[in-house]
RNA sequence: CGGGGUGUAGCGCAGCCUGGUAGCGCACUUGCUUUGGGAGCAAGGGGUCGCCGGUUCGAAUCCGGCCGCCCCGACCA
C-alpha cells in the first residue's frame, strides 16, 4: 500500500490523524463545507446527495411503519417550552432565544426549538379527543439548532438536520411498543442501507433524554475505536401528557392522559457513514446510499477518441435503468486524476473504458472497497452489475462486523478495562451494578460513558466491574462522539 | 467552557525573530501539445496578510483585545 499512498495528495492519513483525516474528507470530498456562521456548515450537492438518499429511503420505511409526515414551528413559546421541568433543565442551556423584532421587544421571547417535543404536544392536545384519535404517530423532517459549545462537521453542529417522529397512545404498552419498533425501523436501516453494524440497547437513567421514562438508542463504533449514538427512541410516558393537557376520553368514559413516544435520527449518520466506511483514499459508499453508484471514466486517447467517447455513452444509457450511473465527460481532467477524484467521492465501482477494453470487448470495474481491478466481458455488465454493488455492499457490512467483533472486550477486570479505554481500542463489555456512583467513577477515570445496556443482555452473572458487586445487567462501555 | 495549537491568493505553505513596495507550489484563465493511476510547455489573472485598536515616519512583522478553525478534556444527536 505503500506506493498507492502517494497518490493521496489531498487528505492526511486515517491511521496516523484520524481527526483531520475526517475534516479532510468531509471537505475534499464535496460533502460540506464551514459557513461563516459558529459551528454552522453548508452542505455542497454532493454532501446533500447522501442527506436526500437517507431521507428517501428512511422516510419510506416510516410510512410502511404507520407514520405520517406533518410540520411544527421552528419557534417555541417561552411559555410552552418551561412547561416539562427535565426537559427544560436538559435544553435550557444551549437554546438561542429570539426576543426582538426590529427595535421591538417581543412580549413574549420564543426559543429556536432543539427539539420539538413541547409544541408538538402542543398541538397534540388540541387535536387529540378521543381514544379514535389514537395512535397519532407523527414525523417531521427539518433543522434543530443546539448551542453547542465545540462542534464538528455532521458530528455535531450548532444546526443540524434530522427527523423527530413523535406518538402519542392510549396505553403504555402501546407506547413501549412504538418505540420498540421504531428502534427497529432504524435499526434495520442503518445495518441494511449504511452497512454499519449497530448495538441496540437502553439508556442508563443518567444517559437517557430529557423528560424520558426510557431512551433506547442504536450505537455504531467507528474507525477510531469511539462510539457514535446512530438513532434514539423514547418512551416518554405521560410526563408531556400532563404538563401540555393531552388527554383523550377512553371507552370506559374515562379522561386519561396519552402515553408518548419520540424518536429520531439526524445528519451524524453521514458522519458515521465516514468514519466506519473510509480509508486513507477518502470516502467509502455504500452502494444504497450513494448518490453515484457506478462511474464511467472513458479513457480516449486522440486517435481513437470519438470510438471511446460513443462506447462510453453507449455504456451509460445502457445500465441507466440497472444503478444510478454518472458519466465523467470531463476532458481537461486525465483519467488518473478522475480514479482518484472519485475514490475521494466514494463511488462504489467504477469503470474504466478505453482502446484497450474496446479491442477486448471488456471493461475494466474496479470495486472501491477492495481498489480491486478487473476486466469484465461488456456484454451482460448490464446484467452482473446489480449483483455486484449488492457484493459491494454485502462486503462493506461484513468488513464493518469485523470491527466491531474485534474491536468489543468482553472484560471482567478494571485495570484492564482501563487500558483498553485509553486507548480507545473500542466497546468494553461488562457487568455493572446499576448505581450511578461506579457509572460516574468510570466516566471520571477513563473517559467512557454507559453506551448502552444492550437489549440482548443473555444471562446477566458476574459482578459489577467497578466495586464488584452482584452486576445488575450487562453494559458497554466507550468513549464516544 | 478550560488547556494547547493555528489564522498570509481557492488549497498547502514561506516571510514575522531583526518593521521598509507580499512570495512559492498546486489550483484558476488563454493557447498549443496530451489521455490506461493526480500530463507538458508558454503567457496571464488573483491577496484590505482573520477582525478591531495601539506603538511607529512606516506594521503581515512589535503590543493589547476580540473572533474563527483544529486538537485534548468537561457537556449533548
Amino acid at each position: 500500500m505503500a506506493e498507492s499512498k502517494e497518490f493521496v495528495q489531498e487528505i492526511h492519513s486515517r491511521s496516523e490523524d484520524f481527526s483531520e483525516w475526517y475534516v479532510d474528507v468531509v471537505l475534499k470530498a464535496g460533502l460540506a463545507d464551514y459557513a461563516p456562521v459558529r459551528g454552522c456548515m453548508a452542505y455542497k450537492p454532493y454532501g446533500y446527495a447522501i442527506w436526500e438518499a437517507i431521507m428517501s429511503e428512511l422516510d419510506r420505511r416510516f410510512k410502511a411503519a404507520g407514520v405520517q409526515n406533518a410540520y411544527f414551528p421552528l419557534l417555541i413559546p417561552q411559555s410552552i417550552f418551561m412547561k416539562e421541568a427535565e426537559h427544560i433543565e436538559g435544553f435550557a442551556p444551549e437554546v438561542p432565544w429570539v426576543t426582538r423584532v426590529g427595535q421591538e421587544e417581543l412580549p413574549e421571547p420564543y426559543v429556536i426549538r432543539p427539539t420539538s417535543e413541547t409544541i408538538i404536544g402542543t398541538m397534540f392536545a388540541k387535536w387529540i379527543e378521543s381514544y379514535r384519535d389514537l395512535p397519532m404517530v407523527l414525523n417531521q423532517w427539518c433543522s434543530v439548532v443546539r448551542w453547542e459549545k465545540a462542534t464538528r462537521p455532521f458530528l455535531r453542529t450548532t444546526e443540524f438536520l434530522w427527523q423527530e417522529g413523535h406518538s402519542a397512545h392510549r396505553t403504555e404498552a402501546d407506547a413501549r411498543e412504538r418505540t420498540m419498533r421504531m428502534l427497529e425501523v432504524y435499526r434495520r436501516f442503518v445495518e441494511d442501507v449504511l452497512a454499519i453494524p449497530v448495538i441496540a440497547g437502553r439508556k442508563s437513567e443518567h444517559e437517557k433524554f430529557a423528560g424520558a421514562v426510557d431512551t433506547f438508542s442504536l450505537e455504531a463504533l467507528v474507525g477510531d475505536g469511539r462510539a457514535l449514538q446512530a438513532a434514539t427512541s423514547h418512551y416518554l410516558g405521560q410526563g408531556f401528557a400532563e404538563v401540555l393537557g393531552i388527554k383523550f376520553l377512553d371507552d370506559d368514559g374515562q379522561l386519561k392522559f396519552v402515553h408518548q413516544t419520540s424518536f429520531g435520527a439526524s445528519h451524524r449518520l453521514i458522519g458515521a457513514l465516514i468514519m466506519v466506511h473510509g480509508d486513507d483514499r477518502g470516502l467509502v459508499l455504500p452502494p444504497r446510499v450513494a448518490p453515484v453508484q457506478v462511474v464511467i471514466v472513458p479513457i480516449a486517447p486522440q486517435a481513437r477518441r470519438q470510438e471511446v467517447w460513443a462506447a462510453a455513452r453507449a455504456l451509460a444509457e445502457e445500465l441507466a435503468p440497472v444503478a444510478r450511473v454518472h458519466l465523467d465527460e470531463r476532458e481537461e481532467y486525465s483519467p488518473g486524476w478522475k480514479f482518484n477524484e472519485w475514490e475521494l467521492k466514494g463511488v462504489p465501482v467504477r469503470l474504466e473504458l478505453g482502446p484497450r477494453d474496446l479491442d477486448q470487448g471488456e471493461v475494466t470495474v474496479v470495486r472501491r472497497d477492495s481498489l480491486q481491478k478487473q476486466p469484465v466481458k461488456r456484454a451482460g455488465l448490464a446484467q452482473s452489475l446489480p449483483a455486484l454493488l449488492e457484493e459491494v455492499q454485502a462486503s462493506l457490512f461484513a468488513r464493518a462486523k469485523d470491527f466491531l467483533a474485534s474491536h468489543t472486550y468482553h472484560l471482567d477486570d478494571y485495570a484492564e478495562m482501563k487500558r483498553v479505554l485509553e486507548d480507545r481500542a473500542g466497546f468494553v463489555v461488562a457487568g455493572w451494578c446499576g448505581k450511578h456512583e461506579c457509572e460516574a467513577e468510570i466516566k471520571e477515570e477513563t473517559g467512557a460513558t454507559i453506551r448502552c445496556l444492550p437489549l440482548d443482555q443473555g444471562t446477566v452473572s458476574g459482578k459489577c466491574i467497578k466495586c464488584g458487586q452482584p452486576a445488575q445487567a450487562t453494559a458497554y462501555f466507550a468513549r464516544a462522539y
